[in-house]
DNA sequence: TTATTTAAGTTAAACGATTAACTCTATTCT
DNA sequence: AGAATAGAGTTAATCGTTTAACTTAAATAA
């Protein structure tokens, strides 16, 4: 069988305590362990290559270094990208990264949670899918150490989360598209009670009645299940209703959104402007250059874990980071006369 | 702090030893405790709210029911796909994923590889970068369970693995735009001696020698930093030369490669024909739909876990699978006349 | 009636590490 | 010289489970 080296064979083959190995492993022997002895056991910890057994560090530490993740698709880039960010920033603090996708499923998400219990991760970053403010609010009584991203919510208070001003993101997407002239924009989004999504779609309206008077700002609102289906022909309704420009409020829209601009040759901008919540790869193989909102990705991935990493130690008290975005400007939003 | 329920205070609350409370937890209680108070017990754990320690369990039975990934770039779509994959089928069978994100360097991958082993994982995944076979050999002295993906390394032997049949599905490709017509292909890869990458470089060259007596098949071989800096000189120097098809050998050297076309205007594929090694969410926004070589992601998912799950029960001996490829045709490798 | 089996538990060692509290020297201080 | 301190270790309890081995009482068998 696989051959595990404890602490005990290197007490054995040097003759000394386990204490005195453990004392020498974690570099606490000074005044305990004479210099010599020390040189000694780390050589035979060496030779016999010992790997320390985390699980029964963590047993006795009630510290596991273990973060939970739960993001809501691993598949969606905007996840997959945030999670090599959470990974990364987990390694620079010692932590590893359990990680789990809950397919925007509360029950999943649930037994995600239990899982990452039972696993004793000292924290959990997590992207929460709507109807999970119970699991929240029972993490929070528990006084489990977490942070939200991507996703709030309103009602729950005092939570520790880190995301983007949805609001004002919208509102600056429409301050750009009106200065470039742009008359009859529709916002496409999904269906949903996510208070990051309604923000988004209520930064839209407000700035076009304010900016444009309209008093009827065309948001279309798509079940996202259905989204593939139906958005041929959202788009060309909006077409033909003589909307000049499309506000695609998260990446997987825009990439149908796109598609379907593609396949019935839309011309961008020409016959309709373009501009997306999100960043995409993808973007750089349409014909157009996209203009986009960007979030900090790497800020949030980093500042997360940075947070949840305080909260452990218990050297931080509840709060909330509200990062900026930044639209980057392509083709795709001009317009042309 | 955090209220951490234990089998002790179960014990203690029923007025039973912790040994009654584990057996009825663990469902082994027929025989050694009365029905009566198995139900007692457990209205009590539920009412506590009882949550194993896994981390207890774990050291106890030597499993952690944790299972190890390590990929090259969890941003990779590629990857990202397929870990989601990993995880998937790793919750079907009650395992856990821990994960990290090795970027093609093999000192960050050893890295990796001890943090997973200290972690005491119960087997690992890993797609590993050149000149890890040392790590590999370790590994497989030391009969940690573990199943290699997508690549493959040839001077190791008896090595548990699952890829594809990468010479095939060149040599697939190069029938397929054969048959259609063109006569000038060029393939654009990486300069790397991993071998799944020489695999579909030799493919595409036999088979050319063989169905087009070319004598000397072009293959244009990119160092991957360097890939976002040369590839607009590569793709005009191709065109330039009269290549009449190129095929990107990896997803991303797909990406980067139709960026060029698009930036420079490059009609595909009346101009060039464009056929690539795997698929992409990208690709439906393209102007023409995109001719590509499919790999079995999520098999090699399920299998990889199937696989290594067999390993860990020790049911199973050293195989390496060989799954097929399926070229999806689009228009992009079209011959217009 | 006595012996044996079964049911329903309990006890305590173990997994691999950590660490407070202890034991010896050997040295230094007064 | 005697007391105090420092140096170099050891002992053993502990983290939360599991489980082999034990106990005790009741039921059944011979």
């Amino acid at each position: 069988m696989r051959n595990k080296v404890s602490l005990k064979d290197i007490a054995k083959a040097s003759g000394v305590s386990t204490a005195v190995v453990s004392f020498v492993m974690n570099n606490k022997y000074v005044g305990r362990v004479s210099e010599a002895k020390a040189q000694q056991v780390k050589a035979i910890a060496k030779e016999l290559n010992y790997t320390p057994n985390q699980i029964a560090k963590s047993l006795k530490k009630d510290r596991t270094y273990t973060i939970g993740l739960i993001i809501a698709d691993i598949s969606n880039l905007f996840y997959s990208n945030i999670a090599r960010y959470i990974e990364d920033a987990s390694k620079r603090y010692q932590y590893n990264v359990i990680f789990g996708s809950a397919d925007e499923n509360a029950d999943k998400f649930n037994e995600l949670v239990q899982v990452m219990l039972s696993r004793q991760v000292d924290g959990i970053i997590l992207a929460a899918p709507k109807g999970t403010e119970d699991t929240l609010n029972y993490l929070k009584q528990q006084q489990i150490p977490f942070v939200l991203i991507d996703r709030h919510f309103p009602k729950l208070m005092d939570i520790n989360s880190i995301g983007i001003n949805n609001y004002q993101a919208s509102h600056a997407v429409v301050e750009h598209i009106v200065k470039e002239g742009f008359k009859r924009p529709a916002m496409i989004t999904l269906r949903t009670e996510l208070a990051h999504m309604r923000e988004r779609a209520a930064g839209f309206k407000h700035a076009l009645t304010e900016l444009l008077h309209l008093d009827k700002p065309q948001v279309v609102e798509i079940q996202e299940e259905l989204l593939a289906e139906q958005i041929e022909e959202v788009m060309l309704g909006l077409r033909d209703s003589g909307v000049d420009l499309v506000y695609f409020a998260t990446n997987k829209i825009a990439m149908e959104g796109l598609a379907a601009m593609v396949k019935h040759g839309v011309r961008v901008p020409r016959e309709m402007g373009v501009i997306c919540f999100d960043e995409a790869d993808a973007y750089k193989i349409f014909h157009t250059s996209i203009s986009f909102v960007r979030q900090p990705l790497q800020q949030i991935g980093q500042e997360s874990v940075e947070m949840l990493v305080a909260l452990i130690d218990g050297k931080q008290s509840t709060k909330s980071i509200v990062l900026n975005t930044q639209i980057i400007r392509g083709n795709s939003s001009l317009l042309l006369k």
